[in-house]
DNA sequence: CGGCAAATTGAGCATTGTCAATGTCTGTGG
DNA sequence: CCACAGACATTGACAATGCTCAATTTGCCG
């Protein structure tokens, strides 16, 4: 739901906040950027695969993934977003999308025009490089995925989607034990890992017989971080994220990594 | 090798206008951009994961390939790059490299500073259009890898693997019946797709019995365009490519879909 | 000719998929 | 408040795609 007393884009701001420094001139700019808001409900499709593309489109409250589809009508997860993502940002650069974008969840979302957002970038290259390195992330992001589908076991790849999700929700700033928002059925959580519904519902048991998660309708309760980063082989890297301060934001990274062969 | 006769850079140029069309100045501005060219062997390093990153990285000649390994020391091909190919553009944007890039053959590589290539883009939005672009479609190109090892079977994948060098090394201007180079070995292959290189040989051998392709060495004959996309679900949309034209370009994608199950 | 990387082959195995049934939960309407 | 529908989760038995291991052959290059 998004909060009627703060501007629409100030989810938006605040992730890129996590690529780049703003002057108050800038945050001002990016929050005054005309921005046409819509709530859809779940199961809705941003993005159609196939279809053109123009403007920015982001997402200010809520959860949606990527996807696409092969001949014989399977589906691959290709990303999955949160509240302050950037789904597009393509200034007319591509003409037709290759993939289609869908909500997860009740969203509310945020369509720029194509013209505002180049005026935006020529006066502020600052924001053009947040802009820009936020786009980066998200190609450092899909390059880990086909890792994961390509190189990783059931388990792996399970445990290793959890703690991407995990942390770009915040985990490390939350206590210990956690939950955190599970936006996906297992049916997805397969076709975003490259496994069937079935599989992933023995090794989701196992992770839980193995105390690591429990499972809480929406939400995945985390109940041993560092045992689920060994098991998924997860190394935060390729999320770029920034430098984290403080004892409690690096619980998770320096407890001895446990033991679940 | 480098042809002595043209500026290094003309490679790039060509690719880049694929992606955007240019004034006689932008094309002079661009290949007179200072580049330091080095040559090197095959297997070596041109980015290192982990590595902090400056300046951008162009292939002039020979290919590459990008590459990531996992705990267990598995490695996942993540991309393969030809000449012209853009092989990192990250103006400091992000701190460490998230993967490395490795040499498959002999190559030519320029460096290009960041400053300088700051400079080309503030004086000439078209060209930082045209980059853009290519990042844009390079990723494009990642999430197509992701379905490829999430959704597809081991022949699909290579099948498809073969379907994109070969378009991005230009098949369709080509005889019906022709070789394009093939950088990769066979436990390479395996690495892009995630399979052994023994289920690699044997899918390869069954393709060489349909009559699909055949290998000679470092390169590898194409003998049934249309069955071969067919074989690997192959949808060039992906890829970007600008629209071709004539009677020869198309020739691939007229023909009836050849049967192989 | 020798050395080495790459390709090929075979046999056995295991991770994961398929199919089909059943259980559980949640929201909605009567 | 209960019944019901529908989506989601869970289970079991069986099949198969692709992996492992280990040996052998081929081809290239000095």
């Amino acid at each position: 739901m998004l909060d009627p007393d703060r501007p629409a884009l100030t989810s938006m701001l605040e992730r890129l906040q996590c690529r780049a420094t703003f002057t108050k001139v800038e945050q001002e700019a990016l929050l005054a950027v005309p921005v046409q808001v819509t709530a859809m409900d779940a199961g809705k499709y941003l993005v159609r695969e196939g279809e053109p593309t123009d403007g920015c489109c982001v997402l200010l409250s809520g959860s949606a993934f990527r996807h696409k589809r092969t001949r014989n009508g399977s589906r691959q997860i290709l990303a999955v977003h949160f509240t302050g993502d950037l789904l597009s940002f393509n200034i007319g650069l591509l003409a037709v999308a290759d993939h289609s974008i869908q909500t997860l969840s009740r969203v509310d979302v945020g369509f720029v025009s194509s013209q505002v957002l180049v005026d935006i970038v020529d006066a502020f290259p600052n924001i053009a490089r947040a802009l820009w390195r936020e786009e980066l992330v998200q190609a450092s992001v899909a390059r880990e995925w086909i890792i994961n589908v390509g190189q990783r076991d059931a388990r792996e790849r399970i445990a290793h989607l959890v703690c991407e999700l995990a942390l770009r929700q915040g985990i490390e700033a939350m206590p210990a034990v956690c939950s955190i928002d599970w936006p996906l059925t297992q049916e997805q959580v397969g076709d975003a890992t490259g496994l069937t519904s079935v599989h992933v519902n023995r090794m989701l048991q196992g992770m839980r017989a193995a105390g690591l998660i429990s499972m809480e309708g929406r939400s995945v309760r985390i109940h041993d971080w560092a045992g689920l980063q060994a098991v998924g082989d997860f190394n935060r890297t390729y999320l770029h994220l920034p430098k984290v301060s403080g004892v409690e934001a690096q619980r998770g990274s320096v407890g001895p990594p446990s033991v679940w062969a």
